[in-house]
DNA sequence: CTCTAATCGAGACGGTACGTCGCGTCTTACG
DNA sequence: CGTAAGACGCGACGTACCGTCTCGATTAGAG
């Protein structure tokens, strides 16, 4: 259990058909972790999708691994900087909050991601992405051990933020932050105090 | 992603050689986990392991998901019956601690589950079946959805157990216990006073 | 171009669904061979035409070459054996149409390796055996090197008989004979005068 | 098998870069058929040789087959030329020697052609250049079907060649002449008494 | 303690996805 | 502005594993 998908990220082709092709490719991908798990899709299925040959997929990607890294890698490291300050911030809740306002606002493909059929891959993604971040920060708490802390904090914040794009629209971004900060973050940084009372629509 | 480990549970066959063919197999199966991905393990190799014939996986399994059943839905039921109690009672940190003290004491068994290639299809399942226990109690919070509460409380507690039996055996399950409840169980069941300080080595 | 289609030669199976695949590839092949060139026929078009899946081809012949080998070489073998008396024969006429005889009368499947898309190859595998049976015999003739003799011998036999089996069925054996007899047969042995006269009809 | 070389010969091309890319695809083609089959050879093999691009190629050849063609064709044509007077001549052995001389004198070239990997393509074509330009000669004798007697002479002459060629450098352009007039020439024409004694080194 | 039927190993079978390679066409970017 | 470089759609290659099946050859357990 060893992948690593931001070894895969590409760079930016300078063949105007490249480019083409690697956003129908990574569009099917997505398309088709909608309807399957990652590993029930199937190259030739990925192909057919992209309205691409099969070989050709060959040309842009080694395996379905390399393609769900182009497609997931940055942005993983994107979500994951929103989530650093989180531990640092006075107000753990504020920053909580940005981070599901900016996942709702990204709704589509965050549910592919993280409620798709790729959610698994994603989430050792993130843990393995954010156990390299850490490494450089003092330990949080001694009865902690850091890399559990790690663990935990993303894998639960991922499970959580999964399970509310699973479920759909009827619940807002503020209700998870709190729900999130809550179960997850409050425990973690020893700060319980700070969230809002939800009655206040709180701005 | 609708697995069901537990359809695949078998009854206790009567020939001597059923038996044997049966231990053989999951024996197989757990010592290939400790090796690789669950899906990268091939029924062929299972067989070769287990030292019988290719075919005679079949006679007792239909697939290597029947296998996994087999070996892992009872002791996950087994596991489970020993976690609901920690939600009910006065004390929840006794029934974390003796949690903690089981699995620790089956620690082979559940190395292979939680921490080797199995440990993404165990989880679900451990959700899966936790999701159809909780459904006829009382919802333990308004705040919570108590489906969302299912759902972080098992996944949660299942990733620092994994991670615990991962590092090896450097950490007391008393340790992991006191971890486990104030990161998990404590801001579930809104319980955080009861945890005896660790100094005193409490019974 | 160094095939050497004996090397292929299979031993008899003994599972009875063996001999029946064999069989049907075998019969494919021969079938295609009086379509299209040996090359030009594909290993998916002999699993299709024989009603065998592709991977089970690979079962039995590890190449195109290899099933040609097992059509062809024992035949080639035995019709080299009806060839070499003609060499020491007192009357080598005689002996030259026995050898017309013996392929008019297995017209169908020499027709398929010396007139249809094999002839190449399966004319180098005859010039390659004989050469090995050549090995051992006294040097005809001071004025030709052995080897040419096999060479010229063996080539210019296939060819005849390849334009008599490709012209249909409008000449005897007995005609065909006498002419490879008078532009091959006799120039290398030096033998021109025992070839009766066609008007007897001689038997 | 119907390729017919003669269709892909080529006209003068006018600019100076067609004449070299020409020349040096054709150079490729017979250095590599020194080396491997023609069918083994790959159109990019022959364009990384000439150094020239992989389109390039079909800029000038819609195949590898035209590019054989225009190598081969026209040289075929000149040896058959050569090749005609031998069945009209009064002494049939002047013309066998002629072509014998020819060939030897062109080593380098027949020898890509007729000992290399195109050799059977090269024979077939021969033959069927052959068949086109004795249609219109008197059947020369009764006994011989013409089609045969243009399949036979052509063919055994070719495979005479061929070994000569492949052979080296240890026998003479005359040795060979007087086998090939012995073996295949006067059997065809029924002038057997002509060829000179070889320790007179006729001239 | 035999005999019969279930179970075994071995592995062939029809399928299908894999990743590679060469084809011949067509586009791009460079010199 | 013409050409090399090479991406593209296509399809065959040979490999691996799937799940089904047919074989004898044990071998367990009922009579």
């Amino acid at each position: 259990m060893n992948g690593n998908l931001a070894e895969f990220r590409k760079d930016a082709p300078t063949d105007a058909r490249q480019v083409r092709s690697r956003k129908v490719l990574n569009a099917a991908m997505l398309s088709l972790l909608e309807e399957k798990t990652f590993d029930q899709i199937t190259i030739r299925e990925i192909s057919a999708r992209a309205g691409t040959g099969y070989a050709t997929f060959f040309r842009h990607y080694s395996t379905k691994e390399a393609l769900l890294g182009d497609v997931a890698s940055e942005e993983i490291a994107g979500l994951l900087a929103l989530t650093i300050p989180i531990l640092h911030a006075a107000n753990s809740y504020e920053s909580t909050l940005a981070l599901c306002t900016y996942v709702g606002e990204h709704r589509t493909l965050w549910s592919a991601l993280l409620a798709g059929g790729a959610a698994g891959i994603v989430r050792e993604e993130f843990i393995r992405q954010a156990r390299g971040l850490i490494e450089d920060l003092a330990n949080p708490a001694e009865w902690l051990p850091r890399d559990l802390g790690v663990v935990h904090g993303t894998g639960a914040t991922i499970d959580i933020l999964g399970w509310w794009l699973a479920k759909g629209q009827d619940q807002s971004a503020e209700d998870t932050a709190r729900i999130l900060h809550r179960l997850v973050i409050a425990p973690l940084v020893g700060d319980g105090a700070a969230v809002p009372d939800p009655d206040h629509h709180q701005g």
